[in-house]
DNA sequence: ATTCATTACTGTCCTAGACAAAATACGTGT
DNA sequence: ACACGTATTTTGTCTAGGACAGTAATGAAT
């Protein structure tokens, strides 16, 4: 039986458990040296072997971590104690319960209505319209989602279903814009480690209609094709999308190379809920921390851009 | 100024290595004791620096081992013997001259003209229908521009700029079609180590006019997933993607336990290049190997299909 | 209260050995 | 000739612990 076979089994190994709770290696087996947590067994090889409980805790830890707690100070206390921080922090500011519609599309998961949740999508957009759907409807129907996702109450496949049910449904509502040759033409895509797309799809969305004209290369081009692409294609912006996961030097560092290796001409923008986390100024780059400062960014660069001369 | 930031354009730390070739961290390293490449210089922590050149040569090697070569067999080769192969292996069996359609789609592609390219795969697709765009057009040009990466002609951020926009004609083209509850329904995604999605949306062009219902999980499912998925849709096929680089045992564990774990009222399809690598027959599972049998496979489950007593 | 220097914390890199998994080569039996 | 099972080779990932750079927190001095 090899390690692909193992995912019916319940415990997994270190690259797995660095895939589900976004620590790399390294510091899995750093805080193993250091806190003596987790402390995994071994198989026979002596190689380690995560319990999918210590990967909960795990997954807790760094989320709290997301929102600039520090390993050191949370890494001993019981899941009892994580979750009442966590809880205590995601109250703050949030309503305490799950809006209607917000329920009503989590049913629609949990109960795997494809037809339902395609036409309640494609009603909702309707009505609303595409940027004020994306503005309304899918921002908190994502947090809803994503905190469903994190209370464990979501399977994996009902979150990719509902990835994939709305990346269609706002894909066609994009390309019933025309195309038009936009000012500004702007370029998306996230870097190599960020395979989450869907953030792309959702800016474009507000933007299009704004007559910017989006050129998405996807997830996860390199760096230096980020850069070529940009010049071939004579962008006035380069947009990068991050998941709250990101490891924030990782994305600094990358943002920062691109900068210095980009025209100042061309702006740089940065955003995704990792962008929350940034704490040091990046000079000449644009953090955009929620979809709505998206449309004030480009607001504000309309403002100061001229057309070059001739 | 930090670590990744100093590099002044001319070389890289080990992972922004990692992070412009695909290559892990560990295989850079392993590969600098085995076959003394890369070998890079040190900075004055004694901490690898690449520089561009190796990088280049590390990114002709990835994308032959993408197509099956073995990494030993390879890396002593030049630049020049490196491309001469890519060469060799994409002629293989080949018109020796690009059919015209192919050649003005790369031509587009290699001008970055977004607006034509959308506009030729708009075009082409209202004059041919969806199907026959899928078989007849999208098959060789995938070909086409496969064989152009293979020779180097294509930049990273052009093959995904290609990918992107296909992907959006295709989804809006298949979101033309009315959603009905069709008979059968299948289940559409890929194992967690394959992430081209692409393929699942050919086959999901190709069998919604032919009345089936698709549910797609997009790429990347653990297999468990698949299962509970599955079942929970009442899914009549689960249909797997495999581009041409899967590890052959990889799949073919996964697919075995995966028909373990099904009823066997539920078919297992495997498709994708990689399927014609597969030697031993995999009792239980049917082999796609190109798009074209998809439809006969369906035609194949229609015939044979009795719908349940009651 | 603000600024600066010091200390503590945290992640990433390093070497080098071991061994698991994949691919290939080499049988053997049909 | 072809399928199938078993060595052998090749290749990638894991292990351990040490080193140290960058960041945050702390304390001292304005």
């Amino acid at each position: 039986m090899n390690k692909a076979a193992e995912t019916h089994e319940l415990v997994l190994n270190i690259s797995a458990a660095e895939r589900e709770t976004g620590l790399s290696k390294d510091v899995l087996r750093m805080w193993e040296r250091r806190y003596a947590f987790p402390k995994p067994s071994r198989d026979e090889n002596g190689e380690r072997q995560y319990s999918i409980g210590d990967v909960g805790k795990l997954r807790a830890i760094k989320r709290l971590m997301d929102v600039g707690m520090r390993p050191g100070k949370i890494i001993a206390l019981s899941n009892e104690e994580l979750n009442a921080m966590a809880l205590a922090r995601a109250g703050k500011g949030r309503d305490i319960a799950t809006p209607a519609l917000e329920g009503d599309v989590l049913m629609l998961l949990k109960t795997h209505d494809v037809t339902g949740l395609q036409h309640a999508l494609a009603t909702l957009l309707m009505r609303e319209g595409l940027q004020n759907f994306v503005r309304e409807t899918i921002t908190p129907l994502n947090r809803a989602i994503g905190d469903a996702w994190m209370r464990g109450e979501l399977q994996v496949f009902e979150e990719h279903l509902y990835t994939e049910q709305l990346q269609a449904a706002l894909r066609t509502a994009i390309n019933t814009f025309p195309r038009q040759a936009g000012i500004p033409r702007m370029l998306l895509t996230t870097l190599p480690s960020e395979q989450h797309g869907l953030g792309l799809l959702l800016v474009e969305a507000l933007l299009v209609p704004e007559g910017v004209q989006c050129i998405s290369l996807g997830p996860q081009t390199p760096l230096d094709d980020i850069r070529r692409a940009a010049l071939a294609h004579k962008a006035h912006i380069v947009a990068l999308s991050f998941s709250a996961a990101f490891p924030l030097r990782q994305a600094t560092d990358g943002l920062s190379t691109l900068r210095r290796q980009l025209p100042a001409s061309i702006h740089v923008w940065a955003g995704g809920e990792m962008t929350r986390r940034v704490r040091k100024t990046l000079p000449g780059v644009v953090l955009i921390p929620d979809l709505g400062a998206s449309v004030n960014a480009l607001r504000s660069w309309r403002a100061h851009w001229t057309p070059p001369a001739g």
